[in-house]
DNA sequence: GCAAGGTC
């Protein structure tokens, strides 16, 4: 059997059916769709990954002896020798074997001290796809070869390059080759298939070098960033090498807006043609802009009392404008923006219309139509549409249909078009106006160019000139059926040279010259493109993030205090990461890493020793940033005001333990403070109905966003205590007591007691949302009484008891993909010396960036499975 | 829950 590895399951489908002589069999490894076949007599078997399905992190701890010196432990307990220059200093936390940099995720373990070291830190490759692995390492030991078929690029030949270490981990000695394609023709897949060629390594390991400096230079800046001024969870201050450039361009756009100094101007509107009539219209002086006020108001003079104009010369001009290139991902975008639909939005209204077959594949650079697309076919598919029906039948009509072409040409995918009819009625509004866009610009790359007819008329009034200018669309062509982005007519009566109008009078009025504009969504995604900042599958990502992060705000995007901060901070001392310069320098040194002239070590070394100079400049000024970033985070911290004393209140971190909660300003003279649960805090504007207390917005890890009173004791945070069961504890003893689910005021922990709690030690935690409902039942393996927690998901039932035999149990835990074994996998994994009793869910789910030994447990787990 | 890059 052969196994062809594509990057994606759409891929692997197409390239089945075109090696295929029949209809490819569709069938699943585990839950990963594959295309089985017979080609030239042998078997075959096609798999589509998603995307990479490795992910480069640090590897769990480094840890400092005296004697050895820096030393890293990877996933599978291999030392790992941490090369340190001599340079740095040793830590002042200088404890015996005490690992400092143990999760990347929790921020708890970020220190400030350990970032010279990280900069250094040990980065290995772990499992991102789990699932998509088994799968493949699966079909690999079953397989007499193997045929990297991903895309014909760098991320590409990566992501084969990946594929390929996990089938050897299985069947290390399959002879493997690569198939390169660049687009999904019989023709040219058959040639790729019958032309195999070997992995180009260079190219993969340029592509590796990129995912470990952006790791490194992003997890540094944004731990320096957040631990500055630490602001809570969910208050990262993030930094990279795409977002910081692109914060940069907005931050420098607004400093060009303040530096503008805007110019008095006046202008003159004279009114001609009888009032209210439809000869009515208005026209500008000849001076557009008049500099000097005394210029104007004598322009103005030499008007008073004239009541006719003389038109003096009439000019007709006609242009045509050409009809609109095919869309590609940038331009959909931005056309997208246009109407108000925010890129990222966009990209997920597409991949929806996408993965429905509404719309081609979304993720393209191309702008030509491939000759093998048949136009007729898709006009005549789209055409059943009544708002499209008059224009397909007149296109219909045509004999040939021809198409425009954009300048980017690819072959890998199509421009975006419309590939089935949609309808109001078949899709929802949001999705079908996208749709709407796509198809009505396709039809239009189809159609003739529109002709507008420009009319000038120049006029005079006394000595005066004025200047009269409308367009009249005379052919509407492709306008017709794409009405985007269309001026309205402004239409003149018909005027001949010669002619008298009345004239009404005219009014002068005082303007200003108007700043720079703000960047639109649409148009920062061009710049970046124009910058080489992303590419065209995360530039909307990218921009999303800043919002997300609070760097930016609105559309047209204006940056906040926050991000004007983070952004000079940098400037002044990291000016490497605002510059979009480090992008186009790893470009030219990713193209000598695959040409051979140099190597992925050389390069990331490199990029390491340029950061630790950066960072040995920032190091030294977290005062100052600090200093520059207090004002930004104190006006997201305020909430509202002290109801002893008047101040503000503020969300505040404890210094010690990072812990959350509210305090007043005029602490230490004032104590007031309110507690908060764990998760991202924010401040929101309205007060509680209830109370009129100030509410914040709690965002729990990986739950809904909710709005909370910030007083424990107003009624709306009030919960009854709920008997859910007896004490188990208590009654083997002979005693009955009842168990209470309830919650603590101060830290609004929720959890389980018995009320004997004192004698027996009974108690179970439980989830800090939903509500609490009580059981007949008990857990037929612990005893525990099992309750209902009804969430904004639904009721589903619970056994409390994290050390219950049926959580360790793989079929318990993988159906529960619940917050209690998610809440239970963090507890559990948090101490430490149970971590090898992390199931296999709770390991895949946290895997990605937590502990190695809980990556390691998830290997043998899914081995025993 | 750190980056950016694939894709879902």
């Amino acid at each position: 059997m052969k196994l062809v590895v594509t990057e994606k399951n759409d891929a692997a489908e197409k390239i089945a059916r075109l090696l295929s002589s029949s209809a490819p069999k569709k069938d699943k490894v585990f839950s990963t769709p594959v295309y089985r076949f017979e080609h030239q007599g042998e078997e075959w078997v096609t798999i589509g990954l998603r995307g990479h399905i490795l992910e480069p992190n640090f590897t769990e701890q480094l840890t400092y002896t005296k004697k050895a010196g820096w030393s890293g432990v990877d996933a599978s307990g291999n030392h790992l020798s941490v090369t340190l220059p001599k340079t740095l200093p040793v830590p002042p936390f200088n404890t015996r074997r005490k690992p400092f940099m143990p999760d990347g995720i929790d921020l708890k373990t970020w220190k400030m001290d350990a970032l010279p070291y990280l900069v250094y830190a040990p980065i290995e490759k772990l499992p991102k796809e789990k699932d998509i692995i088994r799968s493949l390492k699966n079909l690999a030991k079953k397989c007499s070869s193997v045929i990297i078929a991903t895309d014909f690029d760098r991320e590409g030949e990566l992501i084969g390059a990946d594929a390929l270490s996990c089938i050897y981990d299985v069947a290390p000695n399959v002879p493997v080759q690569r198939a390169r394609y660049s687009s999904f023709t019989k023709a040219e897949i058959e040639e790729s298939f019958s032309h195999l060629v070997e992995l180009d390594n260079n190219l993969a390991a340029a592509g590796a070098s990129r995912q470990d400096i952006d790791l490194i230079w992003g997890a540094v800046l944004t731990r320096y960033l957040t631990l500055v001024k630490f602001a809570g969870y969910g208050n990262v201050r993030s930094s990279g090498r795409v977002q910081t450039p692109t914060l940069a361009l907005i931050v420098a756009k607004e400093r060009e807006r303040m530096a503008f100094v805007p110019e008095d101007y006046w202008v003159i509107q004279g009114e001609f043609g009888e009032e209210n009539s439809t000869d009515a219209f208005s026209s500008t002086h000849a001076t557009a802009r008049f500099k000097q006020l005394e210029a104007a108001q004598a322009a103005m003079q030499a008007l008073e009392g004239a009541t006719h104009g003389r038109v003096a010369c009439v000019t007709r001009k006609k242009r045509t404008v050409a009809p609109p290139a095919p869309f590609n991902t940038t331009s959909l975008m931005a056309a997208a923006s246009a109407e108000g639909i925010s890129p990222a939005r966009c990209m997920r209204l597409a991949e929806s219309l996408y993965m429905d077959g509404y719309i081609s594949y979304p993720r393209v650079d191309n702008t030509v139509y491939p000759s093998t697309l048949n136009l007729k076919d898709t006009v005549r598919a789209i055409a059943k549409n009544p708002a499209y029906t008059p224009f397909c039948e007149q296109l219909l009509k045509q004999p040939k249909l021809s198409a425009t072409r954009g300048k980017q040409q690819t072959t890998d995918h199509p421009p975006i078009y419309p590939t089935a009819l949609a309808t109001p009625e078949m899709i929802d509004a949001p999705r079908y106006k996208l749709y709407n866009l796509i198809a009505r610009r396709f039809l239009a790359t189809l159609s003739s160019p529109a002709v507008i007819e420009g009319t000038k008329v120049d006029l005079t009034v006394n000595d005066q000139s004025f200047v009269a200018k409308g367009d009249v669309l005379r052919v509407p062509g492709f306008r017709e059926i794409y009405p985007f982005g269309l001026k309205r007519d402004e239409q003149l009566p018909a005027l001949h040279e010669g002619d008298t109008v009345v004239f009404r009078g005219a009014t002068c009025t005082h303007k200003q010259t108007e700043p720079p504009a703000r960047y639109s969504q649409g148009r920062l995604i061009q710049e970046m493109e124009k910058l080489g900042l992303g590419t065209k599958s995360t530039r909307h990502s990218i921009i999303e993030r800043l919002y997300n992060v609070k760097y930016i705000v609105n559309d047209p995007i204006e940056p906040c205090s926050l991000g004007i901060a983070v952004c000079d901070a940098l400037d002044k001392y990291a000016p490497h990461i605002t510059h979009p310069e480090m992008t186009s320098q790893l470009e030219e040194e990713m193209n000598s890493i695959a040409t051979g002239a140099s190597t992925k070590q050389n390069v990331v070394s490199d990029s390491r020793s340029l950061l630790a100079d950066q960072l040995e400049a920032l190091l030294p000024h977290v005062e100052e940033v600090k200093e520059a970033l207090a004002d930004a985070v104190a006006a997201y911290a305020y909430v509202g005001k002290c109801p002893k004393c008047g101040k503000d209140l503020q969300i505040r971190a404890s210094q010690k333990t990072r812990s959350m909660f509210i305090g007043c300003a005029g602490w230490p003279d004032c104590d007031v403070t309110y507690p908060l649960p764990s998760g991202k805090i924010e401040a929101v504007d309205e007060l509680c109905p209830a109370c009129g207390m100030p509410q914040v917005k709690v965002t729990a890890f990986r739950t809904k966003p909710r709005i909370m009173c910030i007083d424990p004791a107003c009624a709306s945070n009030k919960e009854p205590d709920v008997v859910v069961g007896e004490c188990p504890v208590c009654k083997e003893q002979g005693k009955h007591a009842k168990l209470i689910a309830q919650r603590n005021p101060r830290t609004l922990k929720r959890f389980i007691r018995c009320e004997n709690y004192d004698d027996c030690q009974t108690g179970y935690p439980l989830p800090q949302y939903g509500a609490i409902t009580a059981t007949d039942e008990v857990c037929e393996h612990c005893g525990a009484p099992l309750v209902i927690v009804t969430t904004t998901r639904g009721p589903w039932k619970l056994c409390p008891n994290f050390s219950c035999p049926s959580k360790e149990t793989e079929e318990a835990s993988i159906k529960k993909r619940t917050s209690s074994s998610r809440k239970s996998a963090r507890s559990q994994a948090s101490k430490t010396g149970k971590a090898g009793k992390v199931t296999a869910t709770k390991a895949s789910k946290t895997a990605k960036t937590t502990t190695a030994k809980a990556g390691k447990v998830a290997k043998t787990t899914s081995r025993k499975k």
